[in-house]
DNA sequence: TCGCCCGGATTGTCAGACAATCTGACAAGA
DNA sequence: TCTTGTCAGATTGTCTGACAATCCGGGCGA
């Protein structure tokens, strides 16, 4: 029931508009204008083309996008409420900058809804059980045939996602969408140093073996690893932020 | 959590240029005309003004608000970020619906929050803690002093995501608040007959007694009886909105 | 009856304008 | 020199007016 085209094509274009490459100017339908730039913008912070704290002027942005000033600003509106910028009275908004009190933040809510998701794995429904084991083949695919650090990201992020649509709820997985922009976000921001991180493939096959397995509870279990490989994640873009 | 409704004095926008002293523009809390007008029409759909379905105009709200049609447009915009109302393409915004499936996925996330909250109980701080007694103790005072059917309801909302502030996380909380729009929105609906389900009070006596024991675990502790709670708040939302 | 076209209504978008406010720099005074 | 007051430029918040695209309901013809 999540494949099913709802309506809403903001929330698809937060997970799609990054995989789908770059024809967007082109080939959407009948998109809104609005919307198409709420995703050229979020394309450009989550590929690190906008730093964090760079101000979005609203008449910059409307003559390089070749579009009027209120749209612009409804598109600056909508990325202020996906926590991808901030909006200062009467100083504009500008790409937002994850604090380390923010990341923390973030990898609290996922402990939350991911480890729903684990909870409720044997309840799941079996389309969702595969759906985890599809997204981590493909991300682990994906590393093996050395894709892009962009795609690796967004394969790894969207395995998480897989574990919080274990609960079945929208809602929960538009939550999650919303904190994997956001680590996006973060991670746009980190020096292009670290991309190597990506040999995490194997600890999420462990995870999901123990899922497989019905090893759900305790320490030992599913829930103890996602725990610890949540915690891991946190120190590590923390650490990366802090040294800039 | 309502801000004291500021209704900005804007009277005079005219005639102000040509006196003397013009400085001393005092800072009064300077309230966009967005926020304000998107703050008139949640209250307009919490009080049941405008039944679910009802299409908001753009026009009309203008002129009836005194206000431009992009600054209505802003704010519609953010209603439907809130999911308090729908866009549907060249076919406007109108109040959002709520299905007996939406109430049920409401239900399924609040679920997965508020135990979140539950089970960091122990490990909350206690400023965390008082607040969960201190909201508990405005709802049931409320109760007593037989208020409004508005009030009981926020306070009610306001007890639940108290205990979604036990996780500490301020994501987790804004979530919440969101869902709990949701079923304002849905309780709106509904017609007044049933206002006297509030007599729950103690139903969440009992739960705070439990969380104040440390009794939070299983079945028979507070995490038990939270899933029973909501489980209950469910199919009572449902059925009062099945029979319209 | 069914399908097609049409005019009104509404939205999506644009252009231009203005006041309020913020920013940065410069001049005046201690 | 350092502080302070003022001012011009830049930017936002909001308004007015306009236009094309699209959707809706109704009349027309087959």
């Amino acid at each position: 029931m999540d494949e099913a085209g709802c309506q809403p094509a903001r929330a698809s274009a937060g997970t799609m508009g990054a995989m789908s490459g770059r024809f967007q100017t082109l080939h959407v339908e009948h998109a809104l204008t609005t919307d198409r730039v709420a995703t050229e913008l979020r394309r450009a912070v989550f590929e690190g083309e906008l730093e964090s704290g760079t101000p979005l002027r609203e008449i910059a942005l409307a003559e390089s996008l070749g579009v009027s000033r209120p749209t612009v600003r409804e598109a600056l509106a909508v990325l202020v409420a996906e926590g991808l910028a901030t909006r200062e009275p009467h100083r504009g908004v500008s790409v937002a900058t994850p604090r380390a009190e923010s990341v923390r933040d973030v990898c609290r809510a996922r402990q939350v809804l991911e480890g729903a998701g684990i909870q409720a794995w044997r309840s799941a429904t079996p389309d969702a059980r595969r759906r985890v084991r599809a997204t981590l083949d493909a991300y682990t695919a994906a590393v093996r045939a050395d894709a892009s650090y962009e795609e690796l990201n967004e394969r790894h992020l969207s395995f998480h996602v897989s574990l919080v649509e274990l609960t079945g709820s929208t809602r929960l997985v538009q939550m999650a969408d919303a904190l994997m922009d956001e680590l996006k976000l973060a991670l746009a921001q980190v020096d292009r140093v670290r991309r190597n991180a990506h040999d995490q493939a194997d600890s999420h096959e462990s995870l999901v073996r123990l899922l497989e397995a019905d090893e759900v509870d305790g320490e030992a279990g599913a829930a103890g690893f996602l725990r610890r490989h949540i915690a891991d994640a946190e120190v590590e873009i923390i650490e990366a932020l802090d040294l800039q």
